[in-house]
RNA sequence: GGGCGUAUAGCUCAGUGGUAGAGCACUAUGUUGACAUCGUAGGGGUCGCAAGUUCAAUCCUUGCUACGCCCACCA
């Protein structure tokens, strides 16, 4: 018994390592519960490289609250956990290592790289995983997942197939966005626009051959306002370095400024004289004759609009970086070769490749990074006086979000899914409700990018990854199959070499809620636990990953992964700005579990979580629940102190006292409105039931009511509720609740994080809580009323209520005890009061005559009672008011004309009462 | 340019068609069989602005203002 005995403060860091390994080494987690109901939510996979940061423990924390909830409801609750490859990020942290070593990626072959990454992996990676236990996360740990396992690139090479068999994955060339700095294509979704500010040159592009127009421009009434023969084009751009590879000029066809010259020749003024190439100047419905000059240089191999020029008026693409974003230094001489494009060009006919093989950056151009090119051009074109201005001018920049460096667009050969195709599904999952998306709100968003959805460019320039299981023959015929004997086999004779791109990390994470699952070999437990039950997720990564499985869900398994998908905010840092490392305001959630406890900061997240908003972090917040957990903590070394301990029962035991039966019926109460919000995904909600329920019903009264009372009926309702308590807060602060579940009974077979949740059997007593809610009131008044007078809150005092009502008459001769040590009254005696100074207090029905002969001041009484006194009249005469109103009574709902008809009743009363007290002094 | 969200007590946030709540902070205070990481009592808000709907609006509608986020190809 000694060693139970609680101490007199409560140490989170001498109990959480403590429980969750034992948790962890007793299989607790995921008890063996085959025949229970299976509840299965799966972990974001964090990046293998990541550490917890504040966001990981909000979504972390949310997850392990519905999955201790559901696994204490009885269900088969598994949490899927694993990390993810993170094939970027990942091969990054190796090769900044390498730096440090003067090593380099390069010096090693393709397989030996990959050996160090996983040779990282197994030393280093498990660092968040250790980071999520301490926050005290029920994860099956058992079947930790990694989307690099053996089963899991079975899975993702099956999916590729599959997809591809389906025409759904197809390789082809496209403008992708292309990063200079990792030297791999990415996605849109990977791409960052931001706004920087930069220039707009305008320049002039000679007509062929020195021809010229009438260059006209009029105002809306037509009157002309400015005529000038001009033997030129203006042309603006922000990227000068990209007219080496401008294909022609293109103005909008109703333009009437350029009528003249549409379909001739311009020229590019770049270059060696001689050797400039001249474009033809085209119309296109693209150029907005509104903006700059109305005619637009089109480069269709470096920018998207342009592309989609070219393509549409057949404009040859010429290509005109290197794989670092820097002007090309391959092929043939400028001379040949530009001239070769102008031959070409004149043609109308061209075969893409040659295109493509053709370097048009002229020799004093080649090997320069693109932006040393751009100012050699603009010097150049200056010199030649053929700049007309320059304009400063805020752009929208695309930056890669992990490379940090411009964006490029560049034409080259990637794999695509038909995402379009693909999404189709998943629309019409939310559509009908299929797939439920709280908050609502985030619907809408959903639909915006799943209907405009372009295709994905999922293969990656990276060593680190699922490598595409496509093989190429020389002739450059594809064969996509499971493994190199299969493709060969559909090769036949041909000699194949395998594609060298790897595949984008959500590619695999998206196959998350049903490959950890054993999927395509393990179909018991795949059928079992998918569809998953909820996904948590922020909102950061809807596009990335939640949209993205229920593509690969419904397109491989023909199942939404999920009914139910749950969207959080971002934890933002106390002042409101984003976290960043860069801000310098990142906040540690390891420092705060140090210095608060997990639980703490669990409840914190958890009590913070309103749907959808951000979080601030609020570390005095986070310190309050800490006092919480001890406040908790003290109440039960109270019970405990007074040999209350551990219930035998699930069900309520029988209770005769009202003050018992009252405390029951918060319990009901609190478990009603915790289930109602755990239901609703109302994380705050649920979580402040419990707070309320522990510091202001049970704490704040249950126990002081109780206090020299502990009868075997008393010890076995405080702890019962006590009980239920701990059960209630667990999927909250699990760590407190099991430690005190432990030192309140000898269960040690029977541990909190698997126990029953409450099933109290009975329903609220009215009788019991209007009673006690009777002397709650009494005690409150005659507290208020003490500290207004400046009495001596300790003081004894005696009181007379003449005529007591049957009711109140009951309440007072049932708790004799609470009204002496609560009230501190000596007792209530049913008489008249002895003349002289008293105050009054009122409960109920009741006006409680307290003498206070030679104490009270008489003037602070009544000025105490004169203010309570306006305070009921005023509510009343307004009720009054709305009450005389005729429309009220005839459209206001009936319910709310009886209630106001009832309050007008009880401030009439209370009213009527002070003004007899207030009589009464005199 | 489109979409979304937020404006409620000093701060951080809940909330409801019938004239508002919590935590922290603040003021006073420390007596009662756990807890000063605490108890008791108290002060503090024309619920962003304007109009409309309604018997009644902080809550519904519209407009405005401010702030935030996401998406988007104006060279």
């Amino acid at each position: 018994m000694t060693d139970s005995t609680l101490d007199k403060t409560f140490d989170p860091a001498a109990i959480e390592a403590k429980w969750y390994a034992h948790w962890e080494a007793n299989g607790l987690f995921r008890p063996e519960r085959p025949d229970a109901q299976p509840y299965t939510i799966v972990n974001p996979p964090p990046n293998v490289t990541g550490s917890l940061h504040i966001g990981h423990a909000l979504d972390n924390t949310l997850q392990d609250v519905v999955i201790r909830y559901e696994r204490l409801r009885g269900k088969d609750a598994l949490w899927v956990v694993g990390t993810d490859h993170a094939g970027i990020a990942t091969q990054m942290v190796v090769e900044r290592q390498f730096e440090a070593s003067q090593d380099k990626r390069t010096n090693y072959t393709r397989e030996a790289f990959i050996d160090k990454v996983w040779e990282w992996k197994h030393e280093s990676g498990g660092t968040i995983t250790g980071q999520l236990r301490r926050l005290g996360c029920s994860m099956d740990w058992s079947r930790e997942q990694f989307t690099m396992d053996p089963h899991f690139t079975k899975a993702v090479v099956k999916v590729f197939v599959d997809l591809f068999n389906q025409g759904l994955i197809y390789r082809d060339k496209r403008l992708v966005n292309w990063d200079p700095a990792l030297k791999t294509a990415i996605s849109d979704l990977e791409v960052e626009n931001r706004d920087v500010a930069g220039h707009m040159w305008h320049f002039k592009y000679p007509l062929a051959s020195g021809e010229s127009y009438t260059y006209i421009e009029r105002d809306a009434d037509g009157a002309v306002v400015f005529e000038e023969v001009r033997d030129y084009i203006s042309i603006a751009t922000t990227r000068p370095e990209t007219m080496l590879g401008d294909g022609a000029v293109a103005v909008h066809p109703d333009d009437p400024r350029y009528a003249p010259i549409v379909g001739k020749l311009c020229e590019i003024p770049v270059g060696p004289k001689a050797q400039r190439r001249l474009i033809p100047i085209i119309t296109d419905l693209y150029p907005d004759p509104d903006f700059g000059s109305g005619a637009v240089k089109i480069t269709g191999a470096h920018d998207a609009n342009d592309y989609d020029v070219a393509r549409r008026n057949g404009i040859p693409m010429y290509r005109l970086m290197d794989e670092a974003a820097q002007m090309r230094a391959d092929g043939a001489p400028y001379a040949e070769v530009s001239a070769r494009a102008q031959a070409i060009a004149a043609s109308g006919a061209f075969d893409p490749a040659e295109i493509d093989a053709l370097n048009l950056v002229p020799e004093a151009y080649r090997g320069l990074d693109r932006y040393a090119a751009r100012k050699a051009v603009i010097a150049d074109i200056d010199a030649e006086g053929l700049m007309i201005a320059v304009e400063d001018k805020m752009i929208v920049q695309p930056f890669g979000d992990r490379g940090g460096v411009v964006i490029e667009p560049m034409l080259t050969d990637q794999w695509y899914v038909n995402a379009a195709e693909l999404a189709k599904a998943p629309l019409d999952a939310v559509r009908t409700g299929a797939v439920e998306i709280v908050p609502k709100s985030w619907e809408k968003t959903f639909f915006n990018w799943m209907e405009n959805i372009q295709p994905w460019c999922v293969s990656r320039q990276l060593w680190w990854g699922h490598q595409i299981p496509a093989w190429y023959a020389d002739d450059g015929e594809i064969f996509v199959a499971e493994d190199e004997a299969a493709a060969q086999a559909l090769a036949g004779d041909l000699k194949i070499t395998r594609d060298e791109d790897v595949l984008d990390t959500w590619f695999s994470s998206a196959l998350w809620p049903f490959a950890t699952l054993g999927w395509p070999d393990d179909a018991e437990l795949a059928k079992r636990h998918y569809p998953n039950d909820l996904l948590i997720s922020g909102f950061d990564i809807l596009f990335f990953w939640d949209a993205r499985m229920m593509m690969m869900g419904q397109a491989m398994t023909g199942q939404n992964p999920w009914p139910r998908l749950y969207l959080h905010g971002l934890v933002r840092a106390p002042d409101g700005q984003k976290m960043s490392k860069s801000k310098g305001n990142v906040v540690d959630p390891l420092g705060l579990i140090d210095q608060f406890g997990a639980d703490a900061l669990r409840f914190f997240m958890a009590a913070m979580e309103s749907q959808g908003r951000d979080i601030k972090m609020d570390e005095r917040r986070v310190e309050g629940y800490r006092n919480f957990a001890t406040k908790l903590w003290n109440a039960a070394r109270f019970c405990q102190s007074n040999g209350i301990g551990a219930s035998a029962s699930l069900a309520a035991p029988a209770a005769t006292s009202a003050v018992n039966k009252w405390i029951i019926g918060e319990v009901v109460e609190t478990l009603a409105t915790l289930d109602q919000a755990m239901a609703d995904l109302r994380f705050d909600a649920a979580a402040n039931a419990v707070y309320h329920f522990v510091w202001d019903q049970f704490c704040d009264w249950y126990i002081e009511l109780i206090k020299g009372n502990f009868d075997a009926e008393t010890k076995a309702v405080a702890g019962w509720v006590l009980d239920q308590i701990l059960v209630m807060l667990h999927p909250f602060m699990p760590f407190v609740t099991e430690e005190l579940w432990s030192k309140l009974g000898d269960r040690a077979d029977y541990p909190l994080i698997t126990a029953k949740w409450p099933e109290p059997g009975v329903g609220v007593d009215a009788a019991a809580k209007a009673e006690v809610d009777w002397l709650i009131a009494l005690v409150g008044n005659l507290r208020t009323a003490k500290n207004e007078l400046g009495i001596n809150p300790g003081a004894k005092l005696d009181a007379f209520l003449p005529e007591p009502s049957a009711v109140t008459r009951g309440n007072i001769e049932r708790n004799p005890a609470v009204i002496e040590r609560l009230a501190r009254l000596n007792g209530i005696r049913f008489e008249p009061a002895p003349a002289g100074a008293a105050m009054q207090i009122g409960a109920g029905d009741a006006n409680i005559i307290v003498p206070l002969a030679g104490v009270i001041d008489i003037a602070a009484e009544k000025a105490r009672l004169t203010k309570a006194l306006e305070s009921s009249t005023k509510e009343a005469k307004s009720l009054e008011g709305r009450l005389s109103n005729p429309a009220f009574a005839e459209k206001a709902k009936p319910e709310a004309v009886e209630k106001a008809r009832a309050d007008h009743a009880l401030h009439q009363a209370e009213a009527t009462r002070l003004a007899a007290a207030l009589a009464r002094l005199g």
